[in-house]
DNA sequence: AAACAATATTTGTATATACAAATGTATGCC
DNA sequence: GGCATACATTTGTATATACAAATATTGTTT
């Protein structure tokens, strides 16, 4: 990836600038492979993350604060991307009986099964996007981005 | 950054999907800080990058299909993008005289001025983003960007 | 010149996201 | 018990983005 290819320009930036810049550019690729890949299921990156969330939690229900916690990408508004996987019958929602403020939010047996087939496909793009990396270059990226 | 208290697991992961996570949640970060160093200002980092683009034009005009290719973010419209710069008077929109498909888009004196102050806030926040790195890790964290 | 294809932008529409306010429930205090 | 406060989620609304179709203009072919 050549960031001054891909955003047209002969200027010479920053390094700092160029950083976050190449950082958002490696972002959108990453995150627009991702989404290629679960456009087959119907599914977006976001409701994909919470279906792994939550089967996770191994049959223990989890309520809309702790999915949130656990998002990669926080978003405003877990109700309505749950209603969404609702709708496909991956999850299941129910009042906590003992808290009643609460929700009990439980993958399917149908959410199980379509999340294996996603986790293939996202396995397979996942591969493909770091091919070109070592062990080491992954490790040292890793180390790296901890600085952030 | 750690990784595995933001999202709150203990779940070991492959190397490979750790780093992908990872990235995205740098990127979040870093997203979330420049949209509020931008917020007293009223523009989204978009309409920032676009008024960069513009300014670095020096004077000549820029076509709606040139400013979507050196943006950072490509989206899908960039003229209702464009509409909102207007709506300030941060730029103008003519028809292209030689050939009247295109729109001709240049920023004002007024979007050059607001653009100055923009630029202070945004690389005071870049700054801070990138203060624990060293000029050698900034290079070497390029360098593994640009595998991607 | 008429017909067709290519180009540049705009518009329509559906979905996603951000933010604030509203709702319903529980808890602590007097 | 009644009241204030905190908590968990939902709803409303504005804005952002993705994608496809529509519009307008130009260039090309016959």
């Amino acid at each position: 990836m050549n960031v001054e290819e891909i955003i047209k320009t002969s200027k010479k930036m920053p390094l700092e600038t160029r950083t976050l810049i190449h950082l958002t550019l490696v972002h959108n690729k990453l995150n627009e492979l991702a989404t290629n890949a679960l456009k087959p299921f119907d599914v977006s990156l976001q409701q994909f993350n919470v279906l792994r969330i939550l089967r996770g939690q191994q049959g223990k229900p989890a309520n809309l604060s702790t999915l949130n916690d656990r998002m990669v990408t926080k978003m405003s508004n877990t109700t309505r991307l749950v209603d969404k996987l609702l709708a496909k019958d991956y999850v299941v929602r129910n009042v906590c009986p003992s808290n009643r403020r609460k929700v009990e939010i439980l993958i399917t047996e149908k959410g199980t099964e379509a999340l294996s087939h996603m986790d293939q496909a996202v396995a397979e793009a996942e591969n493909i996007m770091v091919q070109q990396f070592t062990k080491e270059d992954l490790e040292q990226l890793n180390i790296l981005l901890d600085k952030f």
